[in-house]
DNA sequence: TGCCTTTAACTGGCCTGACCAATAAGCTGA
DNA sequence: TCAGCTTATTGGTCAGGCCAGTTAAAGGCA
């Protein structure tokens, strides 16, 4: 109820949306009758189906009317509250697979570029305080190499929820600082079954490297756990120290 | 150019977001100065700035500002334009691999959900006119048993873009018909691996059923082509019979 | 002097009413 | 019957205004 008006507005209509009022293709009322119908003016009535239109379930067309492109039904979860370790394991699944797809058409220019990517992950991790873009870089390379435009889009969004998740983005920082030089290692092998064209070998050395990251992850849990518990305990002692004095 | 200037707008805020010129957490500048700044009216603004919100990009604070929330870097692609190929395949590289996890780990009550989804299904199929709802469910509910939120969101995922692309859901339903019996078969030998416990057998089935998925996918690719192809002979026949008669 | 209250200058939320441009349906005339 | 014109309808945008929540500066009190 305390909502702004135009969002209490555009949640109606997502409502009449899913109840099947407007099958997709049909046009809604128009702007002045909506804002008839539901008492307020028409500029909050754009602003709702601009909503509407950004969120990909309406068209609006100038001149015509907005007409409803697809039903909010089935609609996917913003998904931003996946564990670091969730992400780790699915991308732990998919990327494997998705590696041995790519083995089995990559080309030559792409293994150059991911042949570059690794030495430019060897040098992010020299540097201490160094991104990951290469990294990066380096997954998308492989995802791009499958040819799969759903393969290469997943792959991006589960780096990108795991960008979005500050617990996640934290704790892969901690594990990746651990344990440099294997990492490198990882990488190359993973080059190395590419450029063999071997699909066993890519989804084997593409599933030890992640599977590396995972451990590295739970280590890093562990850590943090024991961190907190000493810090708990130390708190608790500090206290008993003050009150017995 | 021919956008509407909202868009315009957003776009162009969009642009000065990933330039770095507002960094997470601070404020825009008021909707007047905006307004002004680019030479819009405020309710235009106003149109922008919430195209903004919907997508996560800012937050809008009455009385206090539009703020920052993240970057539009990394943004994932909406995703509409992927093939029904590539959706099914990239099905078939996770799912195998979801179906695997959840074998390790799956109750006997997620077991008998499982179950009574495939009775189902066999239901669905008898009706020609029928939905794939609980084929949908026997999907997700594997990705539900896997424990994983990110399995169970890119599942889901992957269905709801498959659902969302005409061209894909169109040779779904046609693909679907042609097979009714190996169907039911197949989530039947992947309901009875999960049984076992046996990812390894999970997985082999899962792939399997996808495989069928794939293959008369492609069967039904090259019978719409033949039809296209026959009816583009048909047409150029009678307009050489009518140009000759 | 320093803290707290008050107040006034912001900021977004929303409205009225209007004009323009693109569309599409209806009309008209051939 | 149909092409072309007319006109009602629809979204696109603007101007200007009032209200309500927020914030920080100004002022009062201790």
């Amino acid at each position: 109820m305390s909502e702004r008006l135009y969002q209490d507005l555009a949640r109606k209509l997502v409502d009449e949306l899913a109840s099947g009022q407007y099958p997709v293709g049909s046009r809604l009322p128009a702007e002045r009758e909506l804002a008839l119908a539901y008492g307020v003016s028409r500029p909050t009535v754009r602003e709702a189906t601009i909503a509407l239109e950004v969120r990909g379930l309406v068209e609006v067309r100038l001149g015509s009317g907005t007409y409803v492109v697809r039903l909010p039904d089935h609609e996917p979860a913003t998904g931003f509250d996946v564990s670091a370790f969730e992400l780790t394991e699915a991308r732990f699944l998919f990327e494997s697979e998705a590696a041995a797809l790519a083995a089995a058409q990559i080309t030559d220019e792409e293994i150059a570029e991911i042949e570059a990517l690794v030495a430019e992950i060897a040098r992010e991790n020299q540097d201490p305080g160094g991104t990951d873009k290469a990294d990066h870089a380096f997954h998308l390379a492989i995802g791009r190499a499958t040819r799969n435009q759903a393969v290469y889009e997943t792959i991006e969004r589960l780096w990108y929820l795991r960008h979005n998740s500050p617990e996640a983005a934290l704790l892969h920082e901690k594990a990746r600082t651990a344990n440099v030089k294997p990492v490198v290692d990882e990488h190359t092998a993973v080059l190395e079954a590419l450029r063999q064209r071997d699909p066993a070998a890519a989804r084997a050395a593409m599933r030890n490297h992640l599977s590396a990251v995972l451990e590295s992850l739970l280590f890093a849990t562990e850590e943090r756990a024991l961190k907190a518990a000493r810090a708990e305990v130390q708190a608790k002692r500090s206290r008993y120290m003050r009150a017995t004095g």
